[in-house]
DNA sequence: CTGAAAGCGCTAACAT
DNA sequence: ATGTTAGCGCTTTCAG
């Protein structure tokens, strides 16, 4: 080891000169080139490793060297949601050597926008983002980045380069049609601050159609100006209830932190689930699973989704083509709660 | 706009020649300089949009500029807590201009010392990571490094730089003494795979030291070797109950993912919540507050951890000096199951 | 307020 | 298997 204070870091051509070779051939040593002698090979690292050297890939990336980091865009980290499809993301980025560089977008295109530019600026080998409206700009940015693109969560619209997720419009038709079958006709909907969250959104329009499609209606919808939580499900579910002279037979909620809130309230308030009402959620956290009745909800494949997002960066760069767009499914769970 | 697919992005200086100046102006332009014309900086903007221009962050932190990266070694996602920490994290890097590249270490030491190398292989702004065990050379590397290092959620032990976080013996302690103070006097601990969580193992160690201090002794101390989950708390009680021949009065719970699943597994057993069996918690996560019965245990600050240690960064940055350690405490919730 | 020169530390391309 | 040459695109001096 050397001095704990090293102002300046040792660059490559001092490990050339005490091993004795060129420069380029540490480089090589260093990145595992096949080309390099054993004999020397073991020099450069014995080198390297008395100098405390620390490769600089600012300088190895600038001369042409590929970047091992993914610009990764997401619109929040509050719910467990994003976490699961980044810890997807990084563990296959990590498998391959690579880093997620990290951005949130709080759900604001204009946010996004400027993240886009900032991350672009470090020349990254590819980009994931769960879009949150982009901009044209944010669009036009990215079809000329000449980089792997992949837009994530949502397949429900056109990406700009490859996209991985489920229809949350389709999500929201099954749950409707799986809780039309078990009887329900009296529907409610309660949601957190759904403007922002287009994919909250996308599902209600799918769960409205099927009501639609069967000749029922929503009899009531409410948004919370918020973002979702346990405590928002339960005080909203309160709120809804009170606010409707007659009850709902079931209400549909945004996602699985609001649906565990409502169960949360009902077994506070005495309310029989599924009997007096009926809840489902969205997600299949672990969380709604485990609660002595557990949720109806739909379980989405976040993990995987963050997985596959890296292959396909990955594969790319590895001159393969991926498929345009890859659609991981849902699964409807019946649970106790409807 | 331009093309979709411009495989050579424009340089400086072919924003400089359509601007009608030399590079250094365009860069000092687009950096903000104050000391560049009003008139001047106009056009150069223009010519930069029209050009689609994006900087190169690699070429200008290799020449001397400033990075905005900040390298982030945590020891895992699956649990919010992290998620929690990085979302501090990032709010207060983002305003700052600066982005966390990610790194996650699975609580192995090796890995950590990968990660440190490779991140620093960048030559971020500075490096914030909740350690699992740093090796010599993980310490050595992060002494010579040369740039702000922060350890966070521990300060327990000696940082090699700067530490922000909380005394998790002091939390086993004072969860101790609440419990005692409340007459109970059997006591077991259920834990997860504690032998890689060393924070969850001090927080045990705190624990027993009280208990100790107080010539009592743990009766039960049951660990299982997964990571900590709902289910396994759920799952771990029920093996822990089942072979005690006394039934503790209060199990101690790594923390609050296996807690709920405690009081989820005595919720359907009818065991009553804290006559039958008391349990207590760690973290105070948003899920155990919103119980039927709130949750005994102990809050911790974990966006605050994050918000600190990118305020400790930026500080130094900025040519300030932070305080070496920073506290932040924790909050002990008396809540309706212990 | 603007510019010219020099070079950050590395790697691709082309030798040998 | 190793070396030489020539930048990558920017920013830091130092000058006006």
């Amino acid at each position: 080891m050397q001095d704990e204070k090293q102002a300046r870091k040792p660059t490559l051509s001092e490990v050339a000169a005490l091993a004795g070779v060129s420069e380029i051939t540490v480089s090589r040593a260093l990145r595992g080139s096949p080309s390099v002698a054993g004999k020397t090979l073991h020099r450069v690292e014995q080198a390297a490793a008395s100098l405390g050297y620390v490769r600089n890939r600012l300088a190895g990336a600038l001369a042409g060297g590929p970047s091992n980091q993914v610009g990764v865009i997401l619109p929040s980290l509050s719910n467990i949601v994003f976490p699961d499809v980044l810890k997807g993301l990084e563990i296959r980025l990590d498998q391959a050597g690579f880093h997620p560089v990290l951005g949130i977008s709080n759900y604001d295109p204009q946010q996004e926008e400027q993240l886009i530019h900032n991350l672009l600026a470090w020349r990254p080998a590819g980009l994931v983002i769960a879009p949150s409206g982009m901009t044209d700009v944010s669009r036009s940015l990215l079809a000329g980045a000449g980089l792997p693109v992949v837009e994530i969560m949502d397949i429900d619209t056109d990406p700009v380069d490859m996209a991985v997720g489920m229809s949350h419009r389709g999500a929201g038709g099954d749950m409707a049609r799986h809780l039309m079958a078990q009887g329900y006709r009296r529907f409610a909907y309660l949601g957190h601050d759904i403007e922002r969250d287009r994919r909250a959104c996308a599902r209600l329009t799918g769960f409205r159609e099927a009501l639609s499609e069967a000749g029922l209606i929503l009899d009531a919808c409410v948004s919370l100006a918020e973002p979702s939580s346990v405590t928002l499900g339960r005080r909203g579910l309160k709120q809804l209830l009170a606010q409707s002279d007659q009850r709902p037979d079931v209400v549909y909620m945004s996602n699985d932190d609001m649906a565990v809130g409502g169960v949360f309230h009902c077994m506070a308030q005495g309310i029989r689930l599924p009997q007096d009402l009926a809840l489902a959620g969205f997600n299949g956290l672990e969380l709604g699973q485990t609660l002595p009745v557990p949720l109806t909800t739909t379980a989405t494949h976040r993990t995987r989704i963050g997985e596959i997002a890296a292959d396909c960066i990955l594969e790319r760069l590895a001159g393969r083509e991926p498929a345009r767009s890859t659609d991981v499914g849902f699964t409807l769970i019946a649970g106790g709660t409807a």
